[in-house]
RNA sequence: GGUUCCGUAGCUCAGCUGGAUAGAGCAACAGCCUUCUAAGCUGUGGGUCCCAGGUUCGAAUCCUGGCGGAAUCACCA
């Protein structure tokens, strides 16, 4: 059993033995002891004066003297209405040889078909290549993922590609007018960064087309609708919807070259889905929906014939749902597709990873599903996260203040590859192994750097200061494991191995409990993680393990320590270590290299 | 204007459902490699936790009101 319950327990059976009301388990507060005070947990008094009827320091006395008759409690010192406990170091090294060899401490099994949940995440555009917001948010749904199968989830990771919609229109448009028929091969270009191309073509002149009429004396936003090139883009819109074959061919000739695109930044990214859905396939359904709703009187047709909810009830606004010319707009498709996912995996949850501008979006879906009468309208959960800006303020692709995500990405490969040569870290390496090892580095770096944030705030990206490799950084914490699996390998070299079992009677250091408090909080922060949606929980504990590791590493000797039992427990420890630095850095999808 | 979120060191961020003298990293400066990887370790300086009230034995954390910033409130997505 794990510490803090066996205290907690016997602070209650101390209440019980002295015939004193129970506290409430909010009463019983342990935390660990602060690092300039002597003791490894703490429990806080104050909230059990009152029962007690004795001054903080009198309670604290009489509790300490009780919990003392732990096996597990050696000492105990009280300051100030606090109860600090020193744990005896058998307690430890029994939690260390249970979990030192384990591949799955921490992680929980997976409990059935029933606990079936579905994120969504990546959600991209098909007019326009990935950047840095999209790197966040695949990053986020893939850990989330991970860590939610670590809880015992069934998780399925599903995508919904935006494929269809007047930006799309736009650059089929500027293909054909200034594509001159090639395709990104021809143009030595990646598919979407070459459809992005052609979006932005689009854009400046469609912007020279606005400026044009509004000097001209016409207002902008009717420049806006009577540009020429819009009139066209929205004309070829009409098109597709209607099923004209040839615009037909070319949008899906172009987004091929997109998902081509797309599945390369995937790779490099390292992530995956289980099932990809287009929007051109559900927005039919989300029409369906709302055709029913209609029929039912739940929503309402105005004169000019768009389709509304009525969300006045709850405290909302109206929400449009079709259009008066009957063509469907974002929330349609959101309707459809959330109800073909619930008749795909009846999922008893379903995640958005969808970032924090749409908050109301979500609010809203929710709510027309559940007036739609969908029993499940509530499982849908909104994980909203914070923009990525620039020093600059927001991102904004129209203005081309963006970070591109393959650039970034083979900017930080670059640079773990140059850091490794002024280093000479990988000397003794070469070919695809160096290759392996310097992506794994590189890729590292940006995922941490993103993922130790939390989710929910925004976050700020400078472009000029490059992520850093030193300190709080993936790499630091690559580099604690490399370390540890060449200090086994070196142990291995000298025949020492790691014995099974406890290590016999010994007294660890400060230093040593510090590493194994925090190997023991593992389980709990991974279910917090869960809880909260928050890979960022799982960061900071690993840079906190990192860092006390090699504070051990520094002054304890591993190897060269004479007393065996000692030895053997600070192999184990590091065993340990590494074990659950590489497992924690695998739910936040980032790769451990063994050297460095 | 309504709603929601945010405001912690020069910069980037921790600080869990209230607990001890608010912590890391970067940047700056000063040290540590005949010893298990120096992408490491140690030390120094750096704070009105936006402001003002309130609740409490105790508030960066909860409540109210300001100030500042962001998002959203589309027949855009």
């Amino acid at each position: 059993m794990r510490i803090e319950s066996i205290v907690a327990g016997a602070v209650n059976r101390f209440f019980e033995e002295n015939n004193l009301p129970l506290p409430d388990q909010s009463m019983i507060q342990i935390q660990k002891t602060r690092r300039e005070f002597s003791g490894d947990i703490t429990l806080v008094v104050f909230p059990l004066i009152r029962i007690m009827k004795k001054s903080p320091a009198e309670a604290g006395e009489e509790l300490g003297r009780y919990l003392k008759q732990l096996p597990q409690i050696s000492e105990f010192n009280v300051i100030k209405g606090f109860l600090n406990l020193l744990i005896e170091s058998s307690y430890w090294t029994r939690f260390v040889s249970e979990i030192y060899s384990k591949d799955n401490y921490g992680i929980s099994e997976k409990s059935g078909p029933a606990d079936t949940v579905l994120v969504e995440f990546s959600s991209p555009n098909t007019n326009k290549p990935l950047h840095l917001g999209h790197i966040r948010n695949n990053l986020l749904g893939y850990s989330i993922s991970l860590i939610l199968e670590a809880n015992g989830f069934d998780v399925k990771k599903v995508n919904l590609v935006n494929d269809r919609g007047i930006h799309i229109c736009k650059t089929m448009l500027a293909w054909e007018k200034w594509g001159d028929d090639k395709s990104p091969a021809d143009a030595g270009m990646k598919g979407d960064h070459f459809v992005g191309k052609m979006y932005v073509l689009f854009e400046n002149a469609y912007r020279k087309e606005v400026d044009e009429l509004v000097a001209g004396g016409m207002s902008v936003e009717q420049a806006r609708i009577d540009a020429p090139l819009m009139v066209e883009a929205r004309e070829m819109l009409r098109k597709w919807e209607g099923g004209d074959p040839g615009v037909y061919r070319l949008w899906e000739k172009m987004n091929g070259w997109v998902y081509e695109g797309f599945d390369v930044t995937y790779r490099k990214l390292g992530v995956s889905f289980d099932r990809i859905y287009y929007e051109s396939d559900t927005y039919h359904t989300g029409k369906e929906i709302v055709e029913e709703g209609l029929a039912k009187g739940i929503l309402k047709k105005k004169e000019d014939g768009s389709v509304w909810a009525d969300l006045t009830d709850r405290g909302l606004d109206e929400k449009l749902l079709l259009r008066s010319d009957g063509t469907s707009v974002y929330m349609t498709q959101d309707l459809g597709t959330a109800v073909m996912r619930q008749k795909d995996f009846n999922a008893g949850k379903m995640y958005y990873v969808v970032g924090n501008e749409q908050d109301y979006h979500f609010r809203v879906l929710s709510l027309i599903l559940d007036e739609l009468g969908y029993e499940w309208a509530g499982s849908l959960h909104h994980i909203s996260y914070g923009m990525v800006e620039l020093p600059s303020g927001k991102m904004k692709s129209r203005e081309g203040k963006v970070v591109d995500a393959d650039n970034l990405i083979d900017e930080m490969i670059e640079t773990s590859g140059r850091l490794s040569a002024e280093l000479g870290k990988l000397d003794g390496v070469s070919g695809e192994e160096k290759e392996d090892i310097i992506r794994k580095i590189g890729m590292g770096a940006l995922k941490y750097f993103i993922l130790k944030v939390d989710p929910k705030k925004n976050m700020v990206f400078n472009p000029e200061e490059s992520i850093d490799f030193n300190g709080n950084t993936g790499p630091f914490i690559q580099y604690t494991h490399a370390r540890i699996c060449s200090l086994m390998n070196k142990a291995g070299e000298h025949g020492i191995t790691p014995e099974r079992g406890e290590s016999g009677i010994i007294t660890l250091t400060g230093k040593e409990v510090r590493v194994v408090s925090l190997l023991h909080d593992f389980p709990d922060v991974i279910t917090e993680a869960g809880k909260n949606s928050s890979p960022a929980l799982i960061a900071n504990l690993l840079y906190d393990l990192a860092r006390e590791y090699n504070q051990f590493y520094h002054d304890h000797p591993v190897i060269r320590e004479n007393d065996d039992r000692v030895r053997n427990f600070r192999l184990q420890l590091s065993l340990a270590t590494g074990n659950v630095i590489r497992m924690g850095m695998g739910l936040l999808g980032i790769e451990m290299p063994e050297k460095m």
